[in-house]
DNA sequence: ATTATTCCTGAATGATTGTTTAGTTATATA
DNA sequence: TATATAACTAAACAATCATTCAGGAATAAT
């Protein structure tokens, strides 16, 4: 009936994605994106709407194709403590290769004042990440691997502190300081756990 | 020999530190300055420079009278570990007040990957936050507090991480969290003191 | 009072911003 | 093959951006 698009609205979407988050959303212009993504501009505008919505999108995109994967192995199963340590170690190790940091992280910082959409999208990943936290704590608590009167919630709260000064010390490039934090959490995460009689 | 200036350079440096911590430094136009500060474009140019070089002496003067003064009760004297948990009450109630969150970190997340200025002053305000829980241990090992062989600059790491994660989490409004968060700090910082002989 | 210096005002600069329009090209169906 | 539909291209839009200019006003020293 009409003719196709000459570019894959979900490739071209994950390039966004890559300037944005760079970027931020003020400092991406809109010459920024028809170079960076290799479309025309009314391309960009009829297919994704106007720059906040792209952005928006973008934001999005993120969240589930980037934090929920990496948030897999807390998630499924019956996972022990020691899967909780292990995202603790993959986050340190990630901030080397993605200096941009978290771009739901930029984006709170940037536009939480200002963008209720952005301010949702963040309560959601943070839903998504305690999700994951509770899961695994309630699953070790099962096991009678941790205590069963540990505060569940109230630990998960405390690791979402952890990944989010993380991230912030990161992108600061403070990475002595992020690693000796992470080696202090792992020791927290080992006290949670029940002694073993001798 | 000339006339004077018919405005207070620090009084109006104030208000652009209020304004950049606000809307941060690309969302903030030169119109936005002129009407807030209440000078004349000129003005603004003779006395602090282009837009950058006003926002680089606000994100030193914030440095130098948020930051700094805040960090006062763990620099004098020879303070105890109370000193620490003291600071962590006291940030995490300034969330509910400065809705801004840290102008420092505003900075970092959004200029630092293009602005070596910006990423110099992250550096010193991180220094000088490092100084002064460093200073606190020192104390509390001089005092016995803590252990002999606990490792302060690790531990300093550790709670610099708590308060970027803080801030992060006030400016997202997850107060809850941030709460919770701080409880478990002050355990920690507990768990640091050496067990009474009863 | 005169002069030299600096500041203030308001307009204007050219460049860049996000967005839209008009005209052309390609494709799927009839 | 003809037609309807939608995507393409490139140019243009008004608005806003950071920065500067020219001319008048105020002040301190001579």
């Amino acid at each position: 009936m009409s003719r196709k698009k000459n570019f894959d609205p979900n490739q071209v979407l994950i390039r966004a994605v890559e300037l944005f988050w760079k970027k931020g959303y003020a400092n991406t212009s809109l010459n920024d994106l028809v170079e960076y993504l290799g479309i025309n501009r009314f391309s960009l505008y009829s297919t994704y709407g106007d720059k906040k919505s792209l952005y928006l999108l973008s934001l999005n995109y993120y969240i589930d194709n980037y934090s929920v994967p990496a948030l897999e192995s807390l998630s499924l199963g019956e996972p022990s403590l020691s899967a909780l340590e292990d995202y603790f170690d993959y986050f340190s190790k990630l901030q080397y290769k993605q200096t941009s940091g978290c771009f739901v992280q930029n984006a709170i910082l940037e536009l939480s004042l200002t963008d209720e959409q952005v301010s949702l999208a963040g309560k959601r990943l943070y839903s998504l990440i305690l999700s994951g936290f509770c899961h695994v704590l309630k699953s070790a608590k099962e096991h009678h691997e941790i205590a069963s009167d540990e505060d569940i919630e109230k630990i998960s709260h405390f690791l979402l502190v952890q990944i989010q000064g993380i991230r912030v010390l990161g992108k600061a490039k403070q990475y002595k300081a992020m690693e000796d934090a992470v080696s202090i959490i792992g020791q927290y995460i080992d006290s949670l756990k029940v002694k073993e009689r001798s």
